[in-house]
DNA sequence: GACAATGTTACAGT
DNA sequence: CACTGTAACATTGT
């Protein structure tokens, strides 16, 4: 699952339901021949070694890091979890695309599920977790308390000649965008997804930041974005989807107050911008 | 059958 | 080096 507010419902919930359980036994049917996919459990020799090193481990903690969950055991290894496209996590519940099972003391389990098989679960050092291969690339969190409209607009600014679009979703530029959050905050701002960073205005940078936070921070509210496959870990689905203003609304009439316009789709940088074609400059 | 799909990464080319 | 396009990963849903 996907964006920023997705995995963060999904971390939630796995607060409410997994810790301190022990994990006593984990099974997967995943058996990959991606060679780039190496520390992955659908690799069957990093598996035995993942299995070595978890089973009987208690979990202490969940956090988020960008996309990634981060599952924290009491023997200094954290469980990293990305979703890809399809992925989620659920509790003691399962649905016909499962594909790895965590048994949990208490006869509790936790099941991944994952219709395209894209997802990565793989064990990290906890107490270097900054250095890890999987998060070191990683820009800032764009919800943290010490994240400005300065460090903002000089992250950006990395970028000059990128477009928008492509800009926010560069996950080392900054943390946890993707396609559909990247298609609301610019439609919320009325800025074309094409802009080049170089021709952002200082004032354009306030007001994005802004919605930025503002659009991520309701889509955790909404409990995430339901208009694919995603269900959060009791198979719940969230509703952000019922607010979408340009994501996936191709053809149909912009919503902002007054627009006459429409809504366009492009590809761009190989993935699908949606945008008004009036209002957004 | 064709096409698109919330993500990431490698590679080739400009 | 910076950036872009394409393919690949594997599968479902429209």
């Amino acid at each position: 699952m996907p964006e920023l507010p997705e995995v963060e419902t999904t971390v939630r919930g796995l607060q409410k339901t997994i810790l301190g359980l022990t994990i006593k036994e984990i099974w997967t049917d995943l058996n990959t021949k991606d060679k780039r996919q190496i520390g992955n459990i659908a690799n069957p020799r990093f598996f035995l070694y993942f299995k070595k090193e978890v089973l009987n481990k208690k979990i202490l903690s969940v956090e988020r890091r960008a996309k990634n969950i981060l599952i924290n055991l009491n023997n200094n290894k954290t469980i990293l979890v990305h979703m890809k496209m399809t992925g989620h996590l659920l509790f003691n519940n399962k649905d016909k695309f499962v594909h790895v099972l965590f048994y949990l003391s208490k006869n509790n389990f936790l099941a991944f599920s994952d219709a395209r098989k894209f997802g990565k679960i793989t064990l990290i050092n906890t107490n270097t977790i900054h250095d890890s291969t999987h998060l070191k690339h990683l820009g800032p969190e764009p919800l943290d308390k010490n994240f400005n409209e300065d460090k903002f607009k000089k992250a950006l600014e990395k970028k000059p000649k990128g477009k928008i679009k492509t800009v926010l979703m560069d996950q080392s530029i900054i943390a946890g965008i993707g396609n559909i959050y990247s298609d609301e905050i610019l439609w919320r701002i009325g800025m074309h997804p094409e802009r080049k960073i170089s021709k952002i205005k200082p004032s354009e940078f306030k007001t994005m930041f802004k919605a930025l936070r503002e659009i991520l921070s309701k889509g955790i509210d909404f409990g995430g974005d339901s208009m694919s496959d995603y269900i959060n870990v009791f198979g719940e689905k969230g509703e952000f989807q019922l607010h979408h203003k340009a994501y996936r609304r191709t053809g149909e009439k912009c919503k902002k107050k007054n627009c006459k316009g429409i809504i366009l789709r492009k590809i761009i940088n190989g993935r699908s911008a949606h945008f008004c074609n009036i209002h957004q400059k």
